[in-house]
DNA sequence: CTTGACCTTGCAGTTGGCTGCAAGGTTTAG
DNA sequence: CTAAACCTTGCAGCCAACTGCAAGGTCAAG
C-alpha cells in the first residue's frame, strides 16, 4: 500500500528544483531526514513530495525559509499551523502595502526629478560631483531596488 | 586658497557614513585615491566631500555602485555624464513601474487567499503539507520581498 | 609618559537561498 | 566490461554593499 518512492533527482524534477536544493532544505530542517537505501541513497515518498510542494508554495507567497520551518515544526508537534499561517500572511500583506506606498512615493520623486533633468541642457563640465541637479533633489530615502520580476 | 582638509573620520561624519565605507568606495574605484599625510593618513578636500555626497545621492535614487562608478568614470574622462544619468534614471523608473505593478498583482492574490483562509476553520490535522489551501492557491509567482523601508 | 581617540592594512563575516565542484560510490543499459 | 547517469559528502562561492576585527602606527591633551 505504500505508494511510489523517489530518488532525490526524481523528487526534485517533479517539483522543479535541483537535488542540491532538496539537500539544502533537509540541512535547514525543512524536510526531515529521508529514508535511505542500503547504499545510502535518499528515498522519498509521496508525503515528502507534498511537503516539498508546500515549501515552494509557501515561498511563492513570500514566506521565508525560517517562517516555513516554523510552520513545519508546528505541524510536526501536532499543532495546527493555520493560525500562524494567517498571522504571517496578514503581516506580509501589511508589509506589501507599506512597500507599495513607499515605491509609489519614490516613483513620484524620481519622475519629478527626471522631468527637471529633461528640461535641462547637458552640463558640459565634468564637475566633481558629476551632476548638480541630482545633488539638490535626491533626498532622505534609501529605496530597496530588489531585482527579479 | 585651498579650502579645508579632512581626515577620513571627519569626512565620513560629514556625510553620515563610516570610515570603512569611504575606504570601500575608494577600493571600488568610486572615489579615487586620496592624498596622504607623511604618516599615511588619508586627506580629503571639499571636492572629495562633494563626490562622496554625490555617491550617496545617486544611491538614494536607486543607482548601484557599479552604475555610479560608470558615471564617475565618464566625468573623469571629461565626458558629460548627464545623458547617461537620464538613461539610467529612466530605466529605474520603468523598473519601478514594473515592480509596483507586480507587487499590486501579488497583493490582490494574497489578499484573496487571506479572505479564503479567514473563512475557513483551522484544520485540526497536522497534514503532511501543513495547510492545504495554500497548496491550491499559491501559483507561479516568485515575489521579491526585499526588506528595508 | 600615558591615555584615548584617531588612523593604517588586510582579511573574514554578514544576509538568504541557493549553486558548483571535487572525489568518490552505485546502478543501469547495452 | 564499460560508460553514462545517477547518487554521496563536504565545503567554497555567489550577489551587494558593507561591517567588524586584529594588530599595529600616530597624534593631541594633560
Amino acid at each position: 500500500m505504500s505508494g511510489r518512492t523517489f530518488y532525490i533527482g526524481e523528487l526534485a524534477r517533479a517539483v522543479g528544483v535541483k537535488p542540491q536544493t532538496v539537500r539544502y532544505y533537509e540541512r535547514e530542517g525543512l524536510l526531515g531526514r529521508a529514508a535511505r537505501t542500503r547504499s545510502g541513497y535518499r528515498l522519498y515518498d509521496e508525503a515528502a513530495l507534498m511537503r516539498l510542494r508546500f515549501i515552494r508554495a509557501a515561498q511563492a507567497l513570500g514566506l521565508s525559509l525560517a517562517e516555513i520551518r516554523e510552520l513545519v515544526m508546528l505541524s510536526r508537534e501536532g499543532r495546527s499551523p493555520c493560525a500562524r499561517v494567517r498571522a504571517l500572511l496578514r503581516e506580509k500583506l501589511r508589509a506589501l502595502d507599506r512597500k507599495i506606498a513607499e515605491l509609489r512615493a519614490f516613483r513620484r520623486e524620481l519622475s519629478a526629478l527626471l522631468a527637471q533633468l529633461d528640461a535641462m541642457p547637458d552640463q558640459a563640465d565634468s564637475s566633481p560631483y558629476v551632476c548638480s541637479l541630482i545633488m539638490t533633489l535626491a533626498g532622505h530615502h534609501r529605496p530597496d531596488h530588489g531585482k527579479e520580476g
